[in-house]
DNA sequence: TTGCACACGTTATAGCATAACGCAATTGAT
DNA sequence: ATCAATTGCGTTATGCTATAACGTGTGCAA
């Protein structure tokens, strides 16, 4: 998928999220817009779709957050299953990617017969500086 | 851990999940037990987080629901990280482990000094049945 | 011109989760 | 036996996350 150009509320919200520090809430999000006109969730949400349609942002399914691919220019979609790790202490996000991970996930299910369309690998923990 | 007697509402919330044929919000958990004197979504969360303590139920991040754990007697905690397959479609669940996926992604994190706690690997899709 | 696709704005609603209070039962010292 | 601490429970209220439904405007192709 190749990223077309953003309209005003997909570009505005991605800004957001490239700036953050860390993962965001959509509502975080849209506090951080309201002096550029959002009022409601749904323009939120809305960019967020396209956002993550484009493979430009990757929600974190748990902790319900949004944050922008690590990854500038490549497209995290061709590099197979992403994984986070997140630290639940100061939310900071490392992204990766392994190959030999996707080829067990992989496995396992095609044995099943089983269709994949999404994956989801979510590490929480504490970073190296919070673990200290 | 150990699984020590479950208390009445546990017990109620564990039957509930066991039965079912897939995963359950907490909310659907709740109406089914509106019966039984259930009145409100705290009955069924406060039992779900001592179930989830001691390791019979899992937590499904990307679909906000809960399942019985897949392995009775055994207990799952002892397996490492557990991963699910969810069907998009008619809502099955399968449960299974991967040692080296285990060890791929708890490499990798040590690698970045970051200290694991919990462990999300969710693949949703179609399965058999449905994507014929 | 007409029809369609798409982004956008707004209001309302649905769905998920926890805070804060108080009460009762249990346990384990003292 | 008494006291304190812990744990489970019930209730009300609130907060956070996400989508439904409706309407507007714009650009473009048939
Ligand atoms: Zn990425
Ligand atoms: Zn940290
Ligand atoms: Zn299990
Ligand atoms: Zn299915």
């Amino acid at each position: 998928m190749t990223t077309p150009q953003l309209t005003k509320n997909q570009s505005l919200v991605f800004e957001v999220l490239e700036k953050a520090e860390g993962p965001l809430s959509a509502y975080t999000i849209l506090d951080k817009l309201r002096d550029h006109g959002f009022r409601a969730p749904l323009q939120v949400y809305r960019a967020l779709e396209k956002l993550l349609e484009y493979g430009v942002v990757h929600r974190l399914e748990s902790i319900n957050s949004f944050v922008a691919c690590a990854h500038p220019g490549d497209n995290c979609h061709s590099h197979g299953i992403v994984a986070f790790a997140i630290c639940e202490s100061c939310g900071q996000v490392m992204e990766f990617h392994d190959h030999e991970v996707d080829h067990r996930l992989m496995g396992w299910v095609r044995g099943q017969n089983f269709k994949p369309e999404k994956t989801t690998i979510e590490i929480r923990g504490l970073c190296e500086a919070c673990a200290a």
